[in-house]
RNA sequence: GGUGGGGUGGCCGAGUGGCUAAUGGCAGCAGACUGUAAAUCUGCCGGGUUUACGCCCUACGUAGGUUCGAAUCCUACCCCCACCA
């Protein structure tokens, strides 16, 4: 359980086997977002019909509504939600960032004032592991401290070395949870610093220190910073990243940030955008950005993406697709999440395959090449 | 026929002498979104011209009038709504 294997690798990008508790996840890999329990606006079975493998849960989120207990309860959140395949909670570190207007931070945890109701959350690295322990995903994540991209060293230096400290405190309270059934979920890490290169590395060096862990994750990307400095933090971190576990950039997952993160040995990716910009009628095609509302697709009988084998590409017109948007109806936005999701699956898929035949790095070009002339591919 | 209310940009609807090419909203057009407080947010939105500042034209039912200046005041007419006969 928890056992990853590179299955092969070209130019520094991998491909490998996850095996998990509740299934196998083939690297490298996109997993959509349900924050909520549910990817949404999806129905489990349509986003398994995309091919994904995993997706993620969230445990601020969801010890709000409907709180742990009432989960744990229902038989965990692989029975409450009825996804029976493989499942990953982030800890709540990120609303640390995002709700950064309702919170207070200190050594000890953080205080949010919910948006729900006001009330007094508070999270720490324990309380973070209790309720992922209760939702019950095979991986959770350990509680960290996020910044934005652009923070100062002397910010960076501090949240990192936080996290570090919370890490201690997740890998104890994990421990003691996990004592009973240590092949129920698994824990991974988190390596943060910021654009920094030192405090990456410092970050990395204490995480591997304390455990070998069964997966490391690198967060604090794409939150602000240029692309060029995420891909130096990737590539400074490579060479140092155990090769035998499975590397995850957390939140990361434009098209172009799969390609570039592949290509320097990120092998699990995550991300709202496919589903985010599904709703909101914007679409990754193999012909480039799709706006599905333009008034060009008024009357195009052609499919969103002609090179897609979605259950929106194969079935249905970017004029209707555009029709349902205009008038709000609901399945526009699911058709273009789905197709959204399986434009990335089929991404790493590709990836994947390239990695296996040791073409990666041409196709890569290739694809680099497409993508930035406006053909998306 | 009488009385009262009303006619504003594609639509709805503010505005009642200069700061009004005219608040808002809708529709329309374009864009953003990266471990989801997001079915959200931003920009454009009479016409012409200018790289731009700007300038010109047209516009608040119609036609006149008052005024330095009118969507706003006056007169007549047309149309719509309500009630009365």
């Amino acid at each position: 359980m928890f056992e990853f294997t590179l299955d092969g690798s070209s130019d520094g990008a991998r491909a490998g086997t996850l095996v998990l508790p509740h299934g196998i996840v083939q690297t490298p890999c996109f997993m959509p977002v349900g924050t909520h329990g549910t990817v949404r606006g999806l129905h489990p079975a349509e986003v398994e019909r995309t091919g994904t493998q995993i997706i993620l849960g969230n445990t601020y989120h969801l010890h709000l509504r409907p709180g742990e207990e009432t989960i744990a309860a229902l038989g965990g959140l692989h029975r409450f939600s009825t996804w029976s395949k493989p499942m990953l909670t982030d800890s709540g570190g990120f609303q640390v960032f995002s709700l950064s207007g309702l919170k207070r931070l200190d050594e000890n945890g953080v205080e949010f004032t919910s948006h729900i109701d006001g009330s007094r959350r508070r999270l720490t690295p324990e309380s973070a592991m209790e309720i992922q322990w209760a939702l019950a995903a095979d991986v959770a994540m350990a509680f960290d401290h996020l910044l934005p991209g652009q923070s100062s060293h002397a910010d960076a230096i501090d949240a990192m070395e936080r996290t570090l400290r919370w890490l201690d405190r997740c890998k104890l309270r994990h421990a003691e949870l996990s004592a009973e059934s240590p092949l129920r979920q698994t824990l991974w890490p988190i390596v943060q610093g910021g654009v920094h290169a030192d405090l990456r590395a410092r970050s990395l060096a204490g995480i591997l220190e304390r455990d070998p862990w069964t997966g490391v994750a690198i967060g604090g990307l794409s939150v602000g910073e240029p692309k060029p400095a995420m891909h130096k933090v990737l590539e400074d971190l490579a060479p140092h990243l155990p090769v035998e576990r499975p590397r995850y950039l957390m939140g990361v997952g434009f098209p172009d940030d799969l390609v570039e993160g592949i290509a320097r040995g990120v092998d699990l990716f995550d991300c709202v955008a496919a589903t985010r910009n599904g709703r909101h009628g914007s679409a990754w095609t193999t012909v480039g950005q799709v706006q599905v509302r333009a008034a060009t697709n008024r009357v195009s009988d052609l499919p969103l993406d002609p090179g897609c084998d979605c259950e929106c590409c194969t079935r249905f017109s970017r004029g209707y697709l555009r029709h349902l948007f205009v008038v709000e109806e609901q399945l526009g936005q699911r058709l273009v999440s789905l197709h959204n999701i399986r434009f990335l699956v089929r991404l790493a898929e590709a990836a994947r395959a390239r990695v296996l035949d040791g073409t990666f790095s041409r196709w890569a070009a290739e694809w680099r090449t497409r993508y930035f002339s406006k053909g998306i591919s």
